[in-house]
DNA sequence: TTGAAAGCGCTAACAC
DNA sequence: GTGTTAGCGCTTTCAA
């Protein structure tokens, strides 16, 4: 059985005020009697019960991150900058999976696995507007992804549409005029692709190019194998295109193989963008331009914003913030 | 704040114990009183502290996952899995990043961070062998990654040498005799680098081919940029060579845009494979072909291997347990 | 079948 | 400066 501090204060000859006192570097103790208590610390190999001092306090130290999958790169390399947020503000943090799941998303809120934590940095990706009430919460909460729900939680989010407007506008810039879009969702109005597609029409709009429904790929997974698919499925119907605009960037690998596959150059006879800021995007052949979202400051303001609410600040109204996206311009957009 | 036993027995006019089997599904209770209960549960949204039931209990429903950075996709894809089969285990996953640091890991194993867990799988990368004291820690440990310690741990691994050998005899077999590999760790003896160059090596032996050092590159860390260098490193030596073995599939990744921008055409001029069977690695072009080290297995036999040491098999004796590893043949390796 | 009470290991009033 | 003591919310003997 582990040392506890009444283990310590029987051995340093004191009481476990004392020894508390020395573990919590309190100042006013006596050199003598904290060295007795230090070497009593060392021969019994003792360490704090963090249980027992959460159960005590009230606070756990950790807080959870729930995501859809860590197999998807966008949400592994947004929890390796959560994580490392968190270590630096001295928290751990506990992550789950939701498998962009409605019910497990659900389930995940109502759930007592979260009193571990002080409080959740949640992803959904299942939920829509009808579940907003299950936002309504005893712990703090901070969502991250669409602000698809007027919640009476804080949001740290992405200017979805505002960025793909920008990635349409940097094709059209090059002279692009028929832009094939890879990994829309039918029928859907509120999520990142709805969005993304939004801006992507307003740059349409506001460039004088008709939309056609021709040259845009439906997909339900955003995986490498769906963009690939959807590009298949936009050249089989033969409609001519000279750019592609994937709504994330690994439906624009993914598509690029195909093209590639299929004999056409890029970007000298299809210029190609894609949307996140993957690491791996700048690796690809050709170099993928691509639109970082603002991912490390959405990390950071998503830690730094809940700690803030679970330090008190749990009356101030929630906010929402927005991070500043950028055009990562690489070979697969350079122009002809 | 939040409802406690005691408020529910006071509502339902019982005794906390009676709330507390009832929560607990004691099964000799009168349904009336059960239904007392519950109604007084319901009214007040109980739910249990966990904290308290863990300070009670001992155990906390969560157990630790140590590795060097989730924005390593071998790492994220480990990481999907264990938390899955946690999940399926019915305790949560607290992931901590050590950025494969020694210094970082051997402090993590004394952090009291995980005393708010029930026991540890750990990934060590900077550890070595003189480390190994630092392993004999008060808490379940199951150890994942190269068995450079005759620790007093159980350990999940996989068979670099015999996988790494495979593949090299994969390159033979097609007729390949002057292979270049990728990312070999200079003066490494026991890490996963050194261990697949010596399944390398132990193939060339038995083809008696030499082993050329002008045609192995080396690099510091495993990121795709680190295969492009050390790919364009031999390519300057001017050695020559009709195949690559990356000794992981982000070098190979790398390696493989690197050859194809020197015009060297995968495979009819090099042929090139990987390893770790990363899911990206199907849908490159070409398709790299790379050995499954059998990292699913792995996830969960680290749990399961852990919940059972968790669960009082304290005392039995440490087990090594090696994954089956698979060659997945695509087509950077077809015959030419 | 239910109640009373001890105590998990710690912190923080409060006393000396 | 240091000691005493009352809980944090729960589980779990032991009695009733």
């Amino acid at each position: 059985m582990a040392a506890t501090l009444h283990d310590v204060a029987r051995l340093a000859g004191v009481s476990i005020k004392t020894v508390s006192n020395v573990i919590n570097d309190y100042e006013h103790i006596r050199p003598a009697t904290r060295a007795k208590v230090e070497k009593a610390i060392g021969e019994l190999g003792y360490t704090p019960n963090l249980t027992a001092r959460n159960l005590r306090s009230g606070r756990t130290g950790a807080i959870a991150l729930a995501l859809p999958d860590l197999s998807l790169a966008y949400f592994a390399e947004l929890a390796a900058q959560v994580i490392h947020e968190a270590e630096a503000a001295g928290v751990v943090v506990l992550v789950e999976q939701t498998g962009a799941d409605r019910e497990r998303e659900l389930d995940l809120l109502r759930s007592s696995r979260l009193k571990l934590t002080d409080g959740l940095i949640f992803s959904p990706l299942g939920m829509g507007p009808d579940d907003v009430a299950a936002l309504d919460v005893p712990y703090p909460l901070v969502l991250l992804g669409e602000r698809i729900f007027d919640g009476p939680t804080d949001h740290v989010t992405m200017r979805n549409v505002d960025a793909a407007r920008a990635a349409t506008e940097h094709l059209i810039a090059q002279g692009r005029r028929r832009i094939a879009v890879v990994g829309a969702h039918e029928g859907e109005i509120v999520g990142s692709a709805a969005l993304r597609l939004q801006g992507y029409r307003e740059a349409l709009d506001a460039a004088g190019i008709e939309y056609d429904d021709s040259i845009v790929g439906y997909t339900t997974l955003w995986h490498r194998a769906n963009g690939a698919d959807s590009m298949r499925d936009i050249l089989a119907r033969g409609a001519e295109f000279d750019a592609v605009f994937g709504l994330n960037d690994t439906l624009a690998l993914g598509a690029m193989r195909v093209l590639q596959e299929a004999g056409l150059r890029v970007p000298h006879d299809v210029s190609v963008i894609g949307f996140d800021g993957l690491d791996e995007a700048a690796y690809s052949i050709p170099s993928l331009t691509t639109v970082d979202p603002g991912r490390g400051w959405i990390a950071k303001t998503a830690v730094s914003t809940l700690l803030a609410r679970i330090g008190g600040k749990a009356d101030a109204a929630p906010q929402t913030l927005f991070a500043d996206y950028r055009i990562l311009e690489r070979e697969s957009s350079a122009s002809s």
